[in-house]
DNA sequence: ATTTAATGACGACACGTGTCGTATAACAAC
DNA sequence: GTTGTTATACGACACGTGTCGTCATTAAAT
């Protein structure tokens, strides 16, 4: 179960991300989303053939609704996102927590209140 | 300075890889690591395409050494490791350091010692 | 019933990418 | 100096991607 798609390109990141947001939509919602929240000016032909090429890729699926589509993800969010970060961590930090956080850490500028968040997520951790 | 770059595809980034870690390279030096790492079997014209690219990206530069090309990364690693978890902080965690920490762990096999380092690694953020 | 609007299907096209093969130039070996 | 070897340059080609335009069909509006 649960094999492993096809990565994701930028745009169809930003799909993805608007279907997680609604949970079911269709492709003029996508449509209307993304142009707003990227000030874009796209085609609903282009949403189209995106969205039908994430599904041939295994990221949607979608059932008829009267003559529309309403696709919905065939992951969660979180668990992509999981895998995302663990392949980062692979690839670019020889595995290690520890080099990565580290590497998020330099020359930013955390506040008080998220050092404060992660610490209780690593007494969680622990804890458990 | 250090304006944004083309983002690297993953062959491209596993050659970036092998120029970090050497520091100076020709291209035989980066066909047989690649060859080595990856068990692949690539050709020397593939490689060399790939790092012309990546010099016409800005990537790369080079200057000859006799009739060899040698090669060194205009970017440091650290650098860009930090632009990568930073974009992906940004574009996938809602620009929240937690919430990146936490999908890190979830599901996940931390050991203790990772967590002292990270632990550390607070401590001294907030110290200084 | 006829016209209009909306929706998915299809085909298209330019660009980038991964991968080579061959040409050409320079150097080394006899 | 002729021959073979080694590096880079150049051109090529298939595939994926981002982006559309147009077609055919079906539903809505008149």
């Amino acid at each position: 179960m649960s094999d492993k798609l096809p990565k994701l390109t930028d745009p169809e990141f930003e799909i993805m991300k608007i279907v997680w947001d609604r949970g079911q939509v269709t492709i003029n919602e996508v449509l209307d989303e993304v142009n707003s929240r990227h000030k874009r000016n796209l085609k609903r032909t282009t949403i189209q053939v995106q969205m039908k090429r994430l599904e041939e890729k295994g990221w949607l699926i979608h059932h008829e609704d009267g003559r529309n589509f309403l696709y919905k993800s065939t992951r969660d969010r979180e668990e992509v996102s999981r895998d995302i970060t663990s392949d980062i961590k692979k690839r670019i930090f020889d595995g290690s927590y520890a080099n990565l956080v580290k590497s998020l850490f330099q020359g930013s500028d955390v506040t008080r209140d998220e050092i404060k968040r992660i610490r209780k997520i690593l007494d969680d951790y622990e804890g458990k």
